[in-house]
DNA sequence: GATGAATGAGAGTTCATTCAT
DNA sequence: GATGAATGAACTCTCATTCAT
């Protein structure tokens, strides 16, 4: 991937950024073909860079999840113990609201992608965050990650809902971060 | 649907209770083939019955909202206004637990299958309870009725996590109520 | 198969016919939306019948060897056993010249079509045969049933050659029966 | 040809040995992506030197020609007349048993392959073979090069039947040498 | 009304071949 | 000349839907 042609990699980059489009509009069942014309390639190079459709999915739902887990990381690095762990959540939400491929994966995707193999790879910067906001006596201290990676899943779910609003987005989390608070 | 011959009427059961166990098993991408055979009829039996398989699936929804808009009537009626709200969010999760169809619904299926047509059902019902417990105290004042049921679809997605179990849906509920309560 | 309706019934022998045609003329590898172009047929009438491209070329083998099979069966029963066997020799040869699909499947085709399991058909029956001519006095007693197929399925092979014709098929199978003979 | 660079001289040979192999191994329906990658060169490179996959197979079987032409022709100069035909015969097999491509190419491929096209070039040293094997009296007079050629054909391709081995080898060939005697 | 065979558009995937780098 | 990315037609197979029986 590192030693790939130039015209190959702006290919590369050019079918994730149209399949991101494509499955966010239209969810993970999205034709690959129409990733193909969105990217302006044709049916064949979508495969030789993506050798399976699911291939494809899992390439777009790594690169969220890596930009997620730095940003987690950066939060832990320098942010406010106290609020950290909110607001990541909260910037989870968003990302899944753009875009029905993300919580469509957290449950349904190919077998591999469920919450065992996708939300997994948050389980450390998220268990990192929550320790933290218990120590600092922001977070109560019977909540485990488990049960916060469950909400976050679910209120990603949720974003997608049709009446969902920034507005309507905060009133909900916050009762969700309410119930977490001593 | 009301003048059906007795043969019909006891075809179009059978098909309804095939086709929740069938999405529920599979999911809606399962096939209106298996279906029918589930059902012990012909797939052109299925399609007399419902045009489309949207069709099908809808009424599913709509004959589950049905029973739990009555649970939620009875809850209402004869309940501890204290707890029937939760009591009743809790009966939507188990449902959805037991059902991939139900949430992927809520989220994915045909667009007018989304919140705004299915989970509006249970708008009157729910608004009912939220009143009552806010009337008893047991709810804040500025919980409304929009979150709760942003919340419901949440938690009833996140039923469908893989590792969900009772133990993890009483303490992810827990925060949820807890994050409701004054 | 016995039940099918009778259009059912009357497609699938279209589609049988049509793929002897066609994997006849043009190999094993031709494409079976020709094969249901040349039946009339819609491509997923063919799918319907034979679930994958491999049923259907079995299924032609198998009819073609129970033909060949029965047909070794009364020439068993009532042929000369000085004559049968190589009667039966020169019948399955001709029928491989009609068919480029007998001899590819003998040695190519799917994993399971191949000696092991198409030619292998044939081994009782011309085991009889064989036995018999050797009790007659009209093949060599150390001739054995191994190379009486292997010869059988070269010479099947060699019928698709640019230049067979009937009298080089005398002329190339006599010299075969000779080295057969005491 | 002539007039290539030494380093597309390498190329073209180094294609040749690693389509040979890989043909060998995969049959004719492999891909040409693999003989390039065998041969450590690009696909470009392949193209270059054959400009279709029908052009890379018609080489290696002029190139397998060729040799065994040359081979008939030392046993025609110095060979015992009376097994140098036999001996050229068993050669052929031995060389098909080797090479899917061989057998499946005198029958199979591309219609300028067959018979008239490929071993035809083998016509004049196998006539030279036998007419010497009939005048010192190894072989009847009545056998013709026709036949001859036909019964090498078929023997090539029983030669990758699933259960050949040198002993049916020899019992199977014994048979057809047996025929040809007087 | 029920049956279930037929339909055919569409999906994912492969691969010989072309052509910009 | 070599490279290897791009092309796109072709192929197998699926499934919602229609319609003759």
């Amino acid at each position: 991937m590192a030693q790939l042609r130039a015209d190959a990699r702006r290919n590369r980059e050019r079918i994730l950024a149209a399949a991101e489009e494509v499955f966010a509009e239209r969810g993970a069942s999205a034709s690959t073909e129409e990733v193909a014309a969105r990217a302006g390639v044709a049916i064949g190079t979508v495969f030789r860079h993506f050798p399976a459709k699911d291939d494809l999915i899992a390439a777009i739902l790594k690169a969220l999840l890596a930009r997620l887990v730095s940003e987690a990381g950066e939060l832990a690095a320098s942010g406010d113990p106290e609020t950290a762990l909110f607001a990541f959540f909260t910037r989870v939400v968003e990302a899944a609201a753009a875009r029905r491929t993300v919580a469509e994966l957290l449950t349904g995707g190919g077998a591999d992608l469920r919450l065992g193999g996708a939300l997994r790879a948050l389980d450390e910067p998220l268990g990192t965050l929550l320790r933290r906001a218990q120590e600092a006596g922001a977070v109560r201290e019977d909540v485990r990650l488990e049960e916060v990676t469950a909400l976050l899943a679910a209120a990603s779910q949720a974003a997608l809902l049709a009446g969902w609003t920034p507005e309507l987005q905060d009133r909900t989390l916050e009762i969700i971060f309410r119930g977490c608070r001593p």
